[in-house]
DNA sequence: TCAAAAGTGTTTCAGATACACCCATGT
DNA sequence: ACATGGGTGTATCTGAAACACTTTTGA
């Protein structure tokens, strides 16, 4: 069995798209008492995990994902690392160390992933747990500093798609402009202008249309796209202007 | 006694500018054999810190830029975790690790920090080693992994500029609008139009021009100009555009 | 035939780029 | 007087923003 590094652990905040909102993968967090049948915690929390002394943090975050999806082609990309002395202080926290048998008082480093993913590909139990994508504004109180990492997760990707083709990793290989523009309305919570969106994307020669429509849709069916790594890497230049 | 946290450290990357290139400080490490006075080590570093167990890692890079500085109002910016199992294995390494007395075996996550200091406020020694400012493009080969945690960030800082005025701390309080540009151009490594430039510049509120000029200089004296952060946090809006 | 979303063009404005000369100072 | 860097304006082009109607499909 391989050996666990005690005081390293790595968070994911996989974020996906229902095609209205962005949501984020919550697992819950229940623990009953073995006598009374009480229960002493009942609460939500992001998917955590272990790092082993022989592994990397990337991959120890790649095994998450792949727990959760079956997929080991996922985005991921490290944002932040939480230290905080106190960051496992809270008494439920506290309580929930003890009782699954960990040492509640040392202080463990966790380095924050995130990680875009088309929702339909996750299953829904993960370690005998319940797993549910639940939208980011309603996300609520979380165990831990899990409210931390998750409002930090989330600004790290307001800002890099800006910058960065990243935001068709929510969607399905083939994805209409329609929901490509959606998703980073829902990403920023804010309306984009149709005509203006698509000049822009008009210009990314890396969106491949394809010669295939939406078929089953009770309107005009719309244009299939797929990103083409191949061509953003070939095209993607360095900007060295400055904005602010 | 204060104790320390022995699985977690900071490493600092000072970022430096001396009128014509970015710089970064640098210290050395050498190691006699005490009985033979043979060399057994002598090679450069970047400047880390271990992390008390009370305190957080911004705290202990803090700490770092106090000793090298005496600031403590000094730009500093979380930007990546390393933590490879790895990352402190070379011989030499671990052969200064044993030497110093410490665990060679553990594994030590390092989060990185950057910092943009004005270069004339460093002192020239740190923890009875010699520090010197040293012009990235001839850093060559540095101990540990670290250069590998100069090359991030610098990849962030060039990001960074980009969108957010940080360049200025690189300078003293007053500066020029050449001094500025030259700051952009050391760091990406270009250079810019000079009339472009300033008509950039002159968007930007939150440089204050003052009355005020160099003083011999045996050319047309320019004007000086301050950062005002009070302006910059009124104005500053979010961007809500994307390029790529 | 109606409901629903797809798809399209023009005008106006701001900022990016390219480019060359005179000015103020110290030596 | 000369060397040095400071400081300025215009023309062109590209992209951002604002804005409304016709088209195609399934029900």
């Amino acid at each position: 069995m391989k050996q666990i590094s005690p005081y390293i652990s790595v968070d994911c905040v996989l974020f996906g798209y229902n095609g209205s909102d962005l949501e984020v993968l919550i697992v819950d967090r229940t623990l009953t008492d073995e006598k009374s049948g009480q229960v002493l915690i009942d609460d939500r929390t992001l998917t955590g995990n272990h790092v082993y002394e022989d592994e990397t943090i990337e991959d120890a975050a790649y095994r998450v994902l792949y727990e959760l999806t079956g997929l080991d082609n996922v985005f991921l990309e490290q944002f932040k690392t939480f230290a905080h002395p106190d960051r496992l202080k809270k008494p439920n926290d506290q309580l929930w160390l003890k009782r699954t048998g960990r040492e509640a008082d040392a202080r463990i480093v966790t380095i924050g992933f995130y990680s875009l993913v088309a929702t339909d590909k996750v299953k829904l139990e993960w370690k005998g747990r319940n797993v549910r994508w639940i939208p980011v504004s309603e996300v609520g109180n979380l165990a831990f500093d899990h409210n931390l990492i998750l409002n930090e997760a989330l600004k790290t990707l307001q800002t890099r798609i800006k910058y960065e083709p990243i935001t068709f990793e929510l969607l399905p290989d083939k994805f209409t402009l329609t929901q490509l523009q959606n998703v980073y309305e829902a990403i920023w919570g804010i309306e984009l202008d149709k005509r203006n969106f698509r000049k822009k994307v008009a210009r990314m020669k890396y969106l491949i249309q394809l010669d295939e429509k939406q078929t089953g849709v009770a309107h005009k069916p719309a244009r299939l796209y797929v990103f083409s790594r191949d061509v953003y890497d070939k095209t993607k230049k360095e900007l060295f202007d400055f904005t602010v």
